[in-house]
DNA sequence: AATGAATGAGTGTTCATTCAT
DNA sequence: AATGAATGAACACTCATTCAT
C-alpha cells in the first residue's frame, strides 16, 4: 500500500512493491493472483475491518449502542479514524477506490453499497422509532452521511492536515442530526 | 472523453483516443501536449464551465440569486446535472479526478478548493444574515455538502441510474437547510 | 547547418532546419527531395567549393603556384581555413560526413577520393621532380597527409580552439616534407 | 555492434539489436541502462583494450619495449590491427565515434585524449633522448600520428580493403619519422 | 511559390508475469 | 517456499513527408 499511496496504481511497479516487502518479485505471485489482486485484497480487508469494528460495537455485550443518533456518529467516528490509523491505505481508498470500483469490476462498489445499507438501516430505525423526520429517503440521507464524511476525509488526505476523528464527526453528525431530526 | 470514462485514463491508448476522435494518433499531440493534457484540458474545462455557470445565475441581470439557500440549492443542482448532460464526463470526473488529484499535480484539486471556497461564502453570508446558525463551521458544512452531492451523483453514475436534478438537489438541500438553519 | 551542427543529423527535426530558415517546414521540401538531400547537398558544396579553391590557385594566371611542396602546404591551409570560416560547417563535416560516408550511399567517400587523388597527383609530381623519396606510396603520403590535417581540424572543433591556420599548416608540412623529402 | 555496424546507430533499432543477439527486446535493459549505453559500453571497452595492450607490451616484463621510435610503430601496429581483428567494432568506431564525441557527451573525446596523451609522452622522451627533433610540437606529431593512421584505417574500412597492419604501420611510421628525426 | 495541418509508421522503453533453478 | 532472469506485448510520442489551400 506504501508504494501504491506513493506512486498511484498504475505507477506502481510490482517489482517495487516486491522490493518495498524486502521479497523477490515472483514471490508477489505466490501470494496474489496478480497486481490487481493485491489492491484488490488490502481494499477488501480494509472495508471488512470497518464493518467488523462497526458491527462488534453495536453489538457490544456489556455496552452495546443502539441509539441511531449515537450509531451513526459512531460510523462517522471509525471512517475518519481510517485516516489517523494507515494513512497510506487512507490515500490508497481515497485515490484508488473509485477508479477500481468502475475497472476492477465492481467489487469496491459493493462494499460502498454494504455501508450505505448499514447506514439506511440505521435511518429506517430512527424513523420507525420516531426520532427521525418520515418526509425524508433514508437512502439519499445515507449517500449525504457517506459522501460529506469521505469528503472531509480526502480533503484532510489531500492536504495532510490531520484533525480530531471524534470531533469531527460529532460536527458532521451536528449539521446531519439537525436536519433529520424530526421536529413536531 | 468517452475512451477515458469506457477504460480508464491509464488504459485509454492515445491511438484509441485518436481513432475514437477519427484523426490520426499524431494529430492528438497538435491540441494536447501529451496524454495528460488530454485529461487535464477536459477536467479544466468541465470545472470552469460549472463556476461560470453558477456566477452566471449569481449575477444574472434580470433575476439575481442572492438568497443563500436558494444559491446553495442552484449549486447543487448544476453540479448533479452535469451527469445528464455529458455521462462521459461525468464518469471521468467520478473516476479520475482524485487520482489525478494526487498524481497529475494538484491541479484538479484547486477546483475543488474554488468550489468549497464558493460554498463557504454563501454560508458565511448567511450566518451573517442570521438565516443560518452561528455555532457551525462554513468549511464543514462546504464539505459536507460537495461530498453529499458528489457522492449522489457518484452513486447514480456507477449504477446508471438516472434522476431529476433539480429535485435531488431539493431533497439534500431539505436535509442540509434543516441540518444549518438556525432556530430562534 | 546550425541545426544539424547544434544537434547531429537524426536529432534535427526538419521543423526545426526550416524554423531556423525562417520557412514553413513544406518549403523545404520545394527546395530538396528530402532530409538526406539537405545534408547531402551541403556537403557536397563544401567539398566543391573546396576543390575549387584548389584548383584556381594552382592554375592561378597571374602566379601559378606548382611547386609540389607548396602545393601541398596550400591544400592543407584551405582544409584548415574551413574551421574559421563557418563553424557550423565544420562541426557537420567532422561529425557527419562518414556516418553519411557509410549510410547516405558513398557519396562523401567520393569527395574523400577526389582529394586523396588531387594530393597523390602532387605527390607522384615530386616524386618525379626528384623532390620526394622514391620509395614511399603516394597513397599512403596522400591518406596520412589528409589524415593529419583533418585529425588537426577535428581536435579544434571537438575542443572549441582556434588556431592560426596558415601556422599550423606550416607546422604540420614541416613534418610530413621531412618525412618525405628525399636526402641525398 | 553487428547490428549498428551495419544500419548506422540511429537506424538500427534496438529489437533488431536484441533479434541478433537471441534475446528479447526486454533483455537489452537487463544489461544496458538505454541505447546510448549499448553504444558506449562497446567505445569504451574497445578503447580500453587498445590502452591495455599498448601499456602491456610497453611494460611486458621478458621484453620491454622503449625505444620511442618502435613505441610509435607498436602502437600505430595495434591502431590498425583493430579492422581485422573485429570488423564491425572496427565500422562502428569509424562512423559513430565522431558522432559520439558531440552528442553523446564527450566520453570518447576523453578516449582520443587519452591516446594522444601517449603518444606525446612518447614524443617527448625521444626528444630528450635527442631522437627526435626540438623544434617540433610534440602535440601536432600526436594528432599527426593518429589521425594518419585513422585516416588509413577508415579507408580500408570504407573500401572493404586489407592489408598487413605491420607493414602499414611501418610505411606510416617510416614518413613520420624521417620527418621528426633530428638530423645534426 | 509558400504554407502548415495532418498523417501514421516507427521506436525506445517499461513492466506484469512466468518458470527453471 | 523463494528467487530473479527473461520475456514480449504494449504504448506514448516523434517527425519526415504530403497536399489542399
Amino acid at each position: 500500500m506504501e508504494v501504491i499511496a506513493e506512486n498511484g496504481y498504475f505507477n506502481a511497479a510490482v517489482s517495487a512493491i516486491a522490493a518495498r516487502a524486502g521479497v523477490a518479485d515472483g514471490t508477489v505471485y505466490l501470494y496474489f493472483k496478480s497486481k490487481d489482486d493485491v489492491l484488490r485484497t488490502a481494499i477488501d480487508r480494509n472495508f471488512e475491518r470497518f464493518h467488523q469494528r462497526v458491527v462488534e460495537r453495536f453489538r457490544d455485550l456489556d455496552d452495546p449502542l443502539d441509539d441511531p443518533r449515537q450509531q451513526l456518529e459512531y460510523i462517522a467516528q471509525v471512517h475518519l479514524e481510517s485516516n489517523s490509523e494507515n494513512r497510506a491505505m487512507a490515500i490508497v481508498m481515497q485515490t484508488e477506490v473509485r477508479q477500481s470500483a468502475k475497472f476492477i469490476a465492481e467489487f469496491s462498489h459493493r462494499h460502498l453499497v454494504k455501508y450505505i445499507h448499514v447506514v439506511r438501516e440505521v435511518v429506517r430505525r430512527g424513523q420507525q422509532q420516531g426520532i427521525f423526520r418520515q418526509d425524508i429517503s433514508d437512502g439519499v440521507v445515507a449517500h449525504c452521511m457517506f459522501g460529506a464524511i469521505d469528503e472531509l476525509l480526502s480533503s484532510a488526505v489531500f492536504t495532510g492536515r490531520s484533525y480530531d476523528a471524534k470531533a469531527t464527526a460529532k460536527q458532521v453528525l451536528d449539521v446531519l442530526l439537525h436536519g433529520i431530526t424530526s421536529v413536531d
